[in-house]
DNA sequence: TTAATGTTTCAGAAATTTCTGAAACTACGG
DNA sequence: CCGTAGTTTCAGAAATTTCTGAAACATTAA
């Protein structure tokens, strides 16, 4: 591998944590190098400074493409493909979530809904079945709720998460008023941290 | 493998599941039964439900304990572990997510300090740098808000998310007021769906 | 102490994943 | 049409991960 000092811990940091997602460690450092570069690189010029084969290169490009995390750009009178990251970081973190999202979670929350609608053969059956269900409810809840946080500019988000504490020393203050209208004496149920 | 055909389908699905992210087959196979099970089992049973090796299982088990997953527990008069899956779900993912802070994301913030306090070499690793910050500040703002998001009540929480789309509009509309206000005429920057 | 019951470890076998080099393919210029 | 520059594919080699069976280890009861 022929990177700086500064470079090179960054790309193989990546190329491990890749490893322990479902990404090979090639393609997270590809992904890496991409993502520090000053400009776009040709398939080349990856596979020079990340000393592995052309070929390796190939696929991990073709992978990160159908990820959707790299752009294909050319230069004027040269005919070779010119590879980058996108810039914005908070674009980057929403194509991974969205792309997840359709990968792993879409699937589970249709193998799960073709659980629910089976008659359960026995006791035992049943039970795993409510489970299912409590799992299912879980995952969409979830993933309704962060669709709707993908939508936003970043800007927005950024406040909406500064706000996030706020809004629950809310919530907390406007259950604890029900609380006392309803004349229950109900206790707090945040957990200790 | 010895289970009934719903339960059979939920057993596989994670069992595959687990091995798209860092989790191996058995693992996964292994939490999707406990997750199901009306009761808990030992390792002797899981061994035969799931028809792989009793090592296996016992290496298993231990992988899952060390991500806080499994509960263990022990029946009177029989000096068996007794394992089994958390009922509430909310739990269950907020030590999933935990445990991946721990493991993935608190290492990489790490190693992104590290080599923000580098001199770069050179105006390509000033850039490499200035990268890594971006990734840096977008990961620690993510991870601070969902410390703060962890600390509630299911309850709360669920709340919370109900809000997400209310309390989005609302800032959008502080935003445009604001521009307004200083003679702005600023576009929105929502995103098309 | 020994026997009985249960759990864990670990070296190597088996399976899977990743990586490579060679060949095939594509598009363009002359 | 041919030659050149670039990219992709793919069969098998290499590396890694997972899984197993056997042995070691632990705990309790007698």
């Amino acid at each position: 591998m022929d990177l700086p000092p500064l470079s090179q811990s960054f790309v193989l940091h990546f190329g491990e944590m890749g490893s322990r997602w479902g990404i090979n460690r090639t393609v997270g450092q590809i992904y890496a190098l991409l993502f520090i570069s000053a400009r776009p690189l040709t398939a080349d010029e990856i596979t020079d400074r990340l000393g592995v084969s052309r070929s390796n290169v190939s696929m991990g490009l073709k992978e990160l493409s159908s990820w959707r995390l790299v752009r294909l750009s050319h230069q004027p009178g040269d005919r070779r493909d010119y590879y980058s990251a996108p810039e914005d970081v908070w674009a980057i973190f929403k194509t991974l979530a969205e792309e997840r999202q359709r990968r792993e979670i879409d699937p589970t929350l249709s193998m799960l809904r073709d659980a629910m609608l089976e008659s359960p053969g026995s006791a035992e059956e049943a039970h795993a079945q409510a489970r299912m269900r409590e799992m299912h409810d879980l995952i969409e809840q979830l993933t309704d709720w962060f669709a709707e946080v993908r939508k936003l500019s970043p800007e927005t988000l950024e406040k909406l998460m500064s706000l996030g504490a706020k809004a629950t020393t809310l919530l907390q203050f406007t259950d604890k008023v029900r609380a006392i209208g309803r004349g229950k004496d109900e206790p707090s149920q945040e957990q200790a941290s």
